[in-house]
DNA sequence: AAGTAATCGAGACGGTACGTCATGTCTTACC
DNA sequence: GGTAAGACATGACGTACCGTCTCGATTACTT
């Protein structure tokens, strides 16, 4: 969340509570995570988190946040070729998905994001957003090779795409390998032809 | 849940548990939801919820079936004509996702199922898992009709349908109309060609 | 306390509780002796235990009762030489006193003799006054040989004599040894002239 | 009890628990009265009791112990003539166990000792040693003037001159008043002689 | 270099809810 | 009709965490 960087903050205490907190969502899942473990887990006080994050959730969000390359270059490749993208980028999610280290925070944050409209609007804007954006900007460039139909609805599109993962993923409907990504790619791109 | 019938339950305490449970949800969301709340309100002892039930996720599920029509018949429309199917049946089921009276049950849903294995499983064989054997069956159908190849797999294709709503309704990317549920019904049909 | 005797109560059922009371008194000590765990012991409904005693103190109380052989002779021994007599008396009190098997249910007592008046009641009527009273005709029969004063109350004597045992045995003072019996017989004697 | 002086403990709530735990006790009794009562009474979270006090027992004892006036003088009058002296002392134990303010306590008390080796301990040297203590020592002066016999065991002594009263107080075996007390005073002066 | 103010660890505090236990009442089925 | 079994409403238990609060003790800026 990172509210704000005042001048005299101790970055050990930060870095411990998020390590602690990445490492306790792991260990015992999101509903059984509390603040005062993550303190004793951390060896800082409580009010050292109080005082800088708003909410458990908050913290495992930050957490979620320093565990990824946030530099990562979120763009997709462009081949020419959208189906044989969309097939690699969707191995790619599905890959992450089924990635046990992975599961734990991922569904934490689902969960925490029903019930804290600010995380839900955090999350949407600096995790998926940025995304979703991506995959639109790769169909934009499809619709000018034909290979997507001009009309089509983008952010209905985005979502015909990684919608399904996410559902199969979310409600364990299913395994997430590359044979369904696959599956959903080829279906997606012919959705949108 | 009704995880046993042992000899004389009481069936008044029952429905008075499963409809507080029901209000309180509707009232303070589930995760401000209390098992003493519940029987405060059920007027009844604490001990007859946790005798019959394991957890509050259980007591919200079971209330939520009882508030459902089981009866009701879950197989979809066939017209003969696909897409005009599938979007009456999204209209209403992205009509039943903006109803606000079953936002937070809904939410709580899947949220709790993520950290209970029991209600996931429970979830998916009584509830989730006939809605999607019945649009399966209208997909079969269009398959004999031509209207979806025949080499589709209909357990990736069901989810191309609901996935997207769902992700839609879970991460509120956008509103949920019937403009929505028409153009993916649109996408899905031309996909599954 | 055996309120009642109706014509169909179960005699087996009676000495199961009495037997199970018993024991676990002497297991678990009397503040965490459960009507639950006796019923459970005696292998009988808890109903049963509270249609026929009042309290968990009568149960126990009836309990040591029926331990008791209430048949015996309570008088004390005469032999002409109240020291004497005394001394084999309050040995033999001292002795039941520091049996480890008389120790908890006997604290039972007093304790629940305290707070219930109609146990208290009962208790001073059955068991104790018939042995204060047996220690009194000796001590009536002293004042005859002139071993006792003829203005000594004699309410106060019998006192002076159990008074001091129950005393160092209630709050644990001291050793309950025949020593200590006699020094106690020595010095009433003494005072009683 | 006061097991430990950690940190900074809360005096405002030490001494609400105390007053609401004597003022409780007073009112139902020590068998009725519950730690959630204190706590609510005293306007303090359950955990500050549980904190600081092992159980209800210890509480009440520590209540008891504020109540009193510690620095009192406990030595026994010594105007040389012990008769005089002890129906002085006796009287006044006589008149204190007689108040009804004092009668729930002390039973109380008498009862919790029973089955807290703890509170017996700390009873026994907080409470009745320094009283028993000071009456041997009136006894070793009346040694010296030959009004107590030189090979009289003083500890026998003393549980002589209190023990019957602290008998008949227990089992309520007949009235506790002046006439009494010098009874006791009276038989207790012979038979030390 | 000393002063000073925010941050830190620690953990006590008033609370809420937990999940368990025992109470005493009741209902059912058996004998 | 008494019985074993056990569900029920009640209410206290002792524990876990909540989020707030105070306490020195660092610590890093200010003067």
């Amino acid at each position: 969340m990172t509210v704000k960087q005042p001048a005299r903050r101790s970055e050990r205490s930060r870095q411990a509570i998020l390590g602690a907190a990445a490492e306790l969502v792991a260990e015992v899942g999101f509903p059984k995570l509390t603040i005062e473990a993550i303190a004793a887990r951390a060896g800082v006080g409580k009010q050292t988190i109080y005082r800088w994050w708003p909410s458990k959730g908050a913290v495992v969000f930050d957490a979620m946040l320093s565990g990824m390359s946030e530099d990562g270059d979120l763009s997709l490749p462009d081949t020419g070729d959208l189906a044989a993208d969309l097939r690699l980028v969707l191995r790619g999610t599905v890959a992450e998905m089924a990635d046990p280290a992975f599961q734990a925070p991922g569904r934490a944050m689902t969960t925490e994001i029903q019930s804290d409209p600010v995380l839900a609007r955090e999350y949407r804007e600096r995790l998926l957003g940025p995304n979703l954006e991506a995959a639109k900007a790769r169909l934009r460039s499809a619709q000018e090779t034909g290979e997507v139909g001009r009309n089509v609805d983008l952010d209905v599109a985005v979502e015909m795409i990684f919608g399904p993962v996410y559902y199969r993923w979310l409600l364990r409907l299913g395994p997430l390998d590359d044979a369904y990504a696959d599956a959903v790619a080829g279906l997606a791109v012919a959705g949108l032809r």
